[in-house]
DNA sequence: AAGCTCGTCAACCGCACCCCA
DNA sequence: GTGGGGTGCGGTTGACGAGCT
């Protein structure tokens, strides 16, 4: 079955020869692609436009970069996945020379098993337990954890949540505390059960929240869901509680830039129970990669 | 050496969107 | 408003090579 654009021609189909290569490279050069429906007929190819089209935009352009992903490349897409999910050609704009084409197979041969062999649904980028991970191991095909996703849509919780939702983002703090640069912080990923007793139990108090409260690899944020923008501390902390802990100048930073913001603030700390939370756990997981002091070119990404 | 399995990646397919007549 | 052509995108396929038995 052919393209609607080249039905009616017989077209090749397969690898490209180096000949075919020179044909349409030099096509391109001379005139432009112009019209890519065009431009078999005009560049001597017995292809569709779509192929063409394909060919040059992942293989032949001249900007393009070769060689295998760096260690930075690689987290980028893991970061802006973490965001934005399987749109591939968004977030193969943050990295110049790369292709959607080249960034899926990426995800899909490297990074997915990197995940989940870390414990981490590809999807969502949330922990799994442990019978999920035993099914992702054995099931390494991204159809086959769609159930996950179900139950557990990426990042959101609002407030017409239901407790099982509102829970989750329990879930979901864990892994992106530590997710940002998990190549380096794997080692140190120790969560107890009191920890994820505590994480569960913060969430279940966060029932009042208003808009949609997410996880960023820059630490919490809110994202506004019809602007695709982040905004600040969208999750408040008490701050009376940041002391008893006793977070040092990180916190107290980290508190100043929260409380700059007292959106939800009033709520949170009303609705808090102070037995019940681990600070030095957050504290822990949080500061060590920067999360809140750091505005990096993540919190650009949402941005755009 | 031959056959098999698995991973990688180029290419294809089908759908959605945009633009224009 | 609508239909058709062109384009972009994400999912999937299949060829090929490396490693293993």
């Amino acid at each position: 079955m052919g393209h609607h654009c080249c039905s009616k021609q017989k077209v090749k189909r397969g690898l490209w020869s180096p000949e075919e290569d020179d044909k349409l490279i030099k096509h391109i050069t001379n005139h432009g692609h112009g019209c890519w429906s065009s431009v078999p007929k005009l560049a001597g190819l017995q292809r569709c436009g779509k192929s063409c089209r394909l060919r040059w935009i992942n293989y032949l352009r001249p900007d393009l970069k070769r060689g295998s992903f760096t260690e930075q490349e690689e987290n980028t897409i893991i970061d802006v996945h973490r965001i934005l999910g399987n749109r591939w050609a968004q977030i193969a704009k943050h990295l110049p020379g790369r292709t959607d084409n080249e960034v899926k197979n990426f995800w899909n041969s490297c990074i997915k098993k990197k995940l989940i062999a870390q414990g981490l649904d590809p999807n969502t980028h949330n922990l799994l337990s442990s019978n999920q991970t035993k099914l992702l191991k054995n099931n390494n095909n991204a159809s086959d954890h769609d159930s996950f996703q179900q139950e557990t849509p990426p990042f959101t919780i609002d407030s017409t949540s239901s407790k099982t939702a509102q829970s989750h983002l329990a879930a979901t703090l864990l892994p992106c505390v530590n997710i940002p640069h998990y190549d380096q912080y794997q080692n140190s990923m120790i969560v107890s059960q009191s920890d994820l007793m505590a994480l569960d139990q913060f969430a279940a108090n966060c029932s009042s929240m208003e808009s949609n409260n997410v996880m960023s690899s820059s630490g919490f944020g809110t994202l506004n869901e019809s602007t695709c923008m982040w905004d600040a501390g969208g999750i408040e902390l008490p701050f009376e509680q940041q002391q008893k802990a006793g977070a040092g100048q990180e916190a107290d930073h980290v508190m100043a830039q929260l409380n700059s913001s007292d959106h939800l603030q009033n709520e949170a700390v009303n609705t808090f129970d102070s037995n019940s939370f681990d600070f030095d756990f957050v504290d822990s997981a949080l500061l060590p990669s920067g999360v809140y002091c750091n505005v990096n070119s993540m919190d650009q990404l949402a941005w755009d």
